[in-house]
DNA sequence: GCTCGCTGCAACAGCTTCTGTTACAGCCGT
DNA sequence: ACGGCTGTAACAGAAGCTGTTGCAGCGAGC
């Protein structure tokens, strides 16, 4: 498959809530916020589910429903919608267990664990410097 | 599907290779790498034969076949072992174009670029600091 | 030159995940 | 009560990875 567009479709949906909301509109439906993204609203429903779990965004019912930012667009990075989507790890180790009387296959997790898990990390730390209004602004020159 | 196992199998492999050598084996055939690894030989070969291609193992024919390290331990880095197997980049763009009549949509995916782009770099060089003969020196250890 | 062991590679099945779609119950302003 | 929208389940299609089988090709050693 190709490469996971979670953290993508949830920040699009996230600086298109902030536009809205600077330019006026308190709430968008998934249905707005499908059409911009060019997918079905159940996706967006999904995924801004996603963020309503983790306190980014907020949800009204009943007639009048939508969705609006619960935090201001600075305060979010994409380090936090990193988490509430939930996307895989870059990397996975064995899948079937290695074979435990080989030296390297005994002691080889630990290490590969120690190595991606710094990667993350470093990946993680770069998330955080960028936030959602830094996307909206520079998608906003374009 | 589960996180992508190709960087461990490979790295796996390459680390048995360097112990093999260093207990004066010169050469492992798939079928004893995959025994280690506990995966079918075919896997074994895919994967070393990423890393001939990149130059980073050396293969023999015939009779008496079999792989081995074509350079030393040290200087082979898990950033090349990653270039090597072609692993997806952890994040990917839209799968469908968003809707280029809406602000968001026509300037989103530049400005999504860049931020991946930076955060693959810190990915990149994190891979770059650890080498093969640190994966077996960590993995001996357990 | 033949043999034999191993590589290289194609083809295929099974599994998993993600996306997209339909359908429907639940909620709540008006 | 109505109507619009959310929440969620169920399902289909596509794609990628792993694992498996089968077979041609290569070359060292006899």
């Amino acid at each position: 498959m190709a490469a996971n567009s979670r953290l993508t479709i949830a920040t699009h949906a996230l600086a298109w809530l902030a536009l809205a909301q600077r330019r006026g509109r308190e709430v968008l439906t998934s249905e707005q916020v499908a059409a911009s993204v060019n997918t079905n609203p159940v996706i967006i429903r999904r995924s801004l589910g996603d963020l309503r779990r983790a306190g980014l965004v907020e949800v009204r019912h009943g007639a009048g429903a939508g969705w609006s930012l619960a935090r201001e667009p600075e305060g979010i990075t994409l380090l936090e919608v990193y988490d509430a989507v939930d996307a895989q790890p870059p990397f996975g180790l064995h899948r079937t267990e290695p074979n435990l009387e080989c030296p390297v296959g005994r002691g080889i997790r630990p290490a590969l664990s120690g190595v991606y898990g710094r990667v993350e990390q470093v990946m993680r730390h770069e998330l955080a410097e960028t936030s959602i209004a830094d996307v909206l602004r520079e998608t906003l020159m374009n």
